[in-house]
DNA sequence: CTCCTTTATGTCATTATTGACATATAAACA
DNA sequence: TGTTTATATGTCAATAATGACATAAAGGAG
């Protein structure tokens, strides 16, 4: 089974699922589409690791609502237990800054500017998540412990913050290089 | 052409390397294995991208040494002018993190302790990255600009030391969490 | 002298991921 | 009324990336 699976696993602890409210949730952890998602999702469901039942909307279509098995939590815990793959990131901009001395200062601010809008839309979706944990939590964020429900989702909204506002740093100490 | 392989052409453009020098240097911005990077290398030979000699080594295996062409620069400059895709990050931890609940504490520390060995590594792999292109400049390095031979790699690699300070300090956050 | 590691290049099967195609419901908008 | 957007699920071909296999030269450790 692969990571993308466990991932999913993951989600189904917290609340039980659709394959495409999966997909909108784990996007921030780990880029994934729809044609990759709903294959796993039929995958896990033969291994008996999740179950699902279909609920009619009357607002949207209907949608298949998965929920982890005991059998699905036992995998969870086998598969934390194992070493973690050490993170891969690959963004084509670093690629580009290398070797930004091929185009010119304009063009170069551009690129940046570019990047820096995507940086600033990404820190407002997050700051957005924080407050949707905040809503659903009884304690003040800075207080949730490894027990509390949201302390997973809380940590990493955490991280992920503190990543997009270093981003954004250097985005700005870079316009000050390229002035 | 594919994202890597532009990559490949974007170290050229400062050194001529054989396949396997490309594969240790590209890998801090783009993790990639020697399987993918030598049959695009054939690839980008065979459309005139780059030339390569065979340099015979008496204390090493001979090798063959890759140069970017005219026209593998033409090729560059048209890349870097295209929109950018998004940067792709996978991390298996994050995920882990986000249902640690099911473990203990004991557990969870000793999985973030992992990751803080493997984050301390990488900065003090950057540290000497950033010693060598020191080594290999007139200027000191808050003094380069875009003209500048070593300014792309420069401020890559203050960017990945930024990041994983970063990194670091979300592990020390976290172990207070885990206290 | 043998084993292990690093350097060095390559192929190939498998897996992971994307992008295109396909369909359908419901709301919003013009 | 027709168009677009969001929701929702799915398949399948193509591409990207990994892991295993293969070979070889040179140096160092034991």
């Amino acid at each position: 089974m692969n990571t993308l699976s466990y991932g999913l696993l993951s989600l189904l602890t917290k609340n039980s699922r659709s394959g495409y409210e999966l997909m909108q949730h784990i996007q921030p952890f780990w880029s994934a589409k729809h044609s990759q998602i709903y294959p796993l999702l039929a995958q896990l469901e033969q291994k008996g690791h999740v179950a699902f039942v279909h609920v009619p909307q009357s607002d949207k279509p209907d949608k298949k609502v998965y929920s982890i098995t005991e059998q699905g939590k036992d995998a969870l815990r086998g598969w934390i237990a194992e070493p973690t793959d050490e993170p891969v990131t690959r963004d084509e901009l670093s690629l580009k800054v290398y070797c930004i001395g091929l185009v010119d200062k304009e063009q170069a601010r551009k690129m940046l500017a570019v990047r820096e809008v995507y940086y600033k839309k990404k820190k407002e979706r997050f700051n957005l998540l924080m407050d949707k944990i905040q809503q659903g939590s009884e304690k003040p964020l800075d207080q949730l412990e490894i027990g509390d429900d949201a302390f997973g989702m809380y940590v990493l909204v955490h991280k992920a913050t503190m990543k997009v506002d270093t981003d954004l740093y250097w985005c700005e100490w870079m316009k000050e290089k390229l002035k």
